[in-house]
DNA sequence: CGCGATGCTGAACGATCGTTTAGCATGTTG
DNA sequence: CAACATGCTAAACGATCGTTCAGCATCGCG
């Protein structure tokens, strides 16, 4: 149970079983994907599944648990963004990944436990990114550090979310290194000289939130 | 049971379980929800689910059209964003909202007419309000408009679609008035000035991909 | 040799799924 | 009055679900 996987790359009936159901999982979500459809990608009888992983839900942790371990690898190694070199690694070698990449996807929006950790550790990375890019000068400090990392990261997983739709709209697959490219300019854009072109806006809405003071300890009740 | 009333106050049966399909639809996905599940909710039998509206799928279809509805408000009225306003809308009595905002979102990610439609003519807004924006000169001109407003709408969505995480990360549902405050500085901060400091990091992009040069037609192979 | 794990299957279990059917009230219409 | 459509339900259909069970190979180990 421990190594599923052997050593040059053939995999062990039960991890074969995982990765269908990864795959499963994530292209059509945790309900829609029964386990005779995994034994049946997987080559194997229903029993099997059961008989590997205990239950269906059982299955689902261990998957989580996989996704869990690919993501953060070798958690004792030298500091730095590792959940954002995993996901960069992942975007360079596309075909081989994207079924994590959809699985993790799919936990983002219903709520599994790889995705809130995936998600808590990638707020977390961009925000020690942003601190170390205000340190070093080149990003521009904020009033609310959290918030905006928040914001940042949240905008970063949007086209993951929404891809069903910026393929539809697009006419091309998220995961292709032409629409990452065209995607590239107009963020980085986006995030260098902003979308206004200049503060009256944001001047606006901070006088009108001024306005409406927030309740603070003024009266108690 | 849900005061979801029309003009009159009172709604037919079939409105009923519509209603109460939306709801669970959006709260806990179409394939996760059981026509009996809709039809205890609202009170009746299975059968008269069937007998209403035909199948499921259609249930869904209903529910879709009835969203569509509901956000595109008298199309002939004079122009201006539609759904942008109708959302706001929602977003302002989220209580009474709360359960169309869960099942848009959840079409969005999982590709239902509903998600689609509204999607797109949230896109058509977006480009539309840039474009205006960039006529009277409060927002820059940008090389990619089309992929730049995808990436706003896209921006726009997050929060509603991490709304889970971003309740379990900030300890605040996203409905709430302070939550929609304390984002909204940062986020304008960031449309306004950016996040970088300076355009190293988008210079070196754009020499990057102009490196990667994109295989157009100039020799073959 | 025997013998218990291990990996795996085919058949079946009960539950639940979406859906169908027969039929009961009720109210309108001729 | 009869005839009929409407709103609705109880019961059951076949399919499929997750899961269990009995048993067949295979293999390491005494």
């Amino acid at each position: 149970m421990l190594n599923m996987r052997s050593a040059s790359g053939d995999l062990t009936t039960a991890a074969r079983i995982r990765d269908h159901a990864i795959e499963l999982f994530g292209s059509r979500g945790y309900a829609a994907t029964s386990i005779r459809d995994i034994a049946r990608a997987a080559g194997v009888s229903p029993a099997l599944v059961i008989h590997h992983f205990g239950s269906k839900e059982e299955l689902r942790r261990a998957c989580d648990d996989y996704l869990i371990g690919s993501v953060f690898t070798e958690k004792d190694r030298a500091r730095g963004p590792q959940v954002g070199a995993a996901m960069r690694e992942w975007l360079a070698d596309v075909d081989r990944f994207r079924p994590y990449v959809d699985y993790l996807a799919a936990m983002l929006q219903e709520g599994g436990d790889a995705g809130n950790q995936v998600f808590d550790a990638l707020v977390h990375e961009t925000a020690e990114m942003i601190d170390a890019g205000v340190a070093d000068g080149s990003m521009r400090p904020s009033d609310d550090p959290e918030m905006r990392a928040l914001l940042v990261a949240m905008h970063a997983l949007a086209p993951l979310l929404l891809r069903a739709q910026l393929a539809r709209t697009l006419g091309a697959d998220v995961h292709e290194a032409a629409t990452a490219r065209r995607m590239t300019l107009p963020l980085l854009d986006l995030y260098t000289h902003g979308l206004y072109d200049d503060d009256r806006m944001l001047r606006a809405a901070r006088d009108a939130i001024a306005a409406t003071a927030p309740p603070t300890d003024e009266g108690g009740a």
